[in-house]
DNA sequence: ACACAACAGACCTCCGATGTATTGGGGGAG
DNA sequence: CTCCCCCAATACATCGGAGGTCTGTTGTGT
């Protein structure tokens, strides 16, 4: 196609160039369509594909703003792409988690403080005895973001939390829970809250490690 | 929105439940506007974005198909949402490859079969005395290229690949030619594939390590 | 059997009109 | 004078149809 895509890369340019920044808004459909030389539906492709990737935010009846273009904005866009991978990609992308997890946990033993560590400790306390298959999926996101998101390093964070996407890990949870594997995870989830609290990085490093490997291997198993 | 967000949720639905596999042709435009309850224009919307993020493929007179949906197509809309970024977040960016390149190159060491190696040489051995940037940049990517793939992991190599974009790629290797830094990023390279050649997974692992690290030094100055 | 031309199918682009959500201002009540 | 409600203006959302272009196929002539 050779229109819209030059319309996307037209409103790209105007970002990129600085013509267009962070919260900035866009003329009105109609003038931007005349500007860029075509009409207002090949304009809406271009804008819909935009927006879909996080760049423009449209809203109706008041207009169409560019985002903060934030990093963890514009990645979040990427567990929308792991949800089409079946069983035999998925595990590609937990071996790239394996890698990205213990480092993003390392950071975090340095750099988290300690009022944060309280925090990561409350979230895994705030499970019940008997949670359902939804608890547990919220719980075990949250856990993980707050560790990726004490590296300082908002890229790496929603990349982490991109790469196990919603529907994955809802998958993966109602495995464990079926097979009692539930408790040892949660144990994990705890001696790397342990080791953040200790200081240790590399002994927290170990256990993200020890745990993403053990997830993936109980899904290499279950496939 | 809704009705065109819907339409992309009815579309992913359909793929996600296997009604529609990979090479897969879709219903025409009218006939699936009709069965999703919306008009062609919107459709076209839904579409639109889905082609962006490489899910669909829009061949003009002929139709529309599922993509191989393959990891690496999926992730290299990546680079197109790396590009809008600025330099301080672009260092965040060129934090992640610190980690996963060298972790790609130590997968590479131990899986790359001795052809692919000679090939990785090959590449650097391409280059002239007195490359011009655009050599300069797709020969390392090129290069980065090879070896992310040499890890057996094509979720990893697409991540890598997209990381530094290309525009990014670009302006760096303008600053290091400047400084007359592209020598010894040469040599870097070279390192790399000795060690590799060597199956040595712990000094590849080092030596890219290094190698990122320099760049990332050199940007973060150059900020 | 091959090459070219005509055809049909499917997407591309545009237009103009109508529906819907948000915003901000004007008018009335207190 | 202040506050609140209503409404008109604004901007995006959705629609259906028409004409254009590209592609793959079919049929014809050599």
């Amino acid at each position: 196609m050779a229109l819209t895509d030059e319309a996307i890369d037209k409103i790209k340019g105007m970002i990129t160039s600085g013509e267009l920044g962070p919260g900035d808004r866009l003329p009105k459909e109609a003038d931007l369509a005349e500007r860029l030389g075509l009409s207002r539906n090949s304009l809406r492709e271009a804008v819909k594909a935009l927006s879909m990737i996080r760049v423009l935010d449209v809203r109706q009846g008041d207009g169409t703003y560019v985002t903060s273009l934030a990093p963890d904005l514009l990645l979040d866009a990427l567990s929308f792409v792991v949800d089409f991978h079946r069983d035999d990609t998925v595990l590609q992308f937990l071996e790239v988690r394996r890698i990205l997890e213990p480092a993003a946990t390392a950071l975090a033993t340095e750099r988290m403080p300690a009022e944060d560590i309280t925090k990561l400790q409350a979230v895994l306390d705030q499970l019940g005895d008997n949670p359902t298959i939804e608890a547990l999926v919220a719980n075990d996101l949250e856990f993980h973001r707050q560790i990726a998101a004490g590296s300082g390093n908002a890229v790496l964070c929603s990349l982490i939390d991109g790469l196990s996407g919603p529907t994955t890990r809802a998958r993966i949870w109602r495995g464990l829970t079926q097979e009692g594997a539930a408790e040892s995870t949660r144990e994990q989830h705890q001696a790397i809250v342990d080791a953040i609290a200790a200081r240790q990085p590399e002994v927290a490093r170990s256990w993200a490690t020890i745990h993403v490997a053990g997830v993936e291997e109980w899904l290499r198993r279950a496939l």
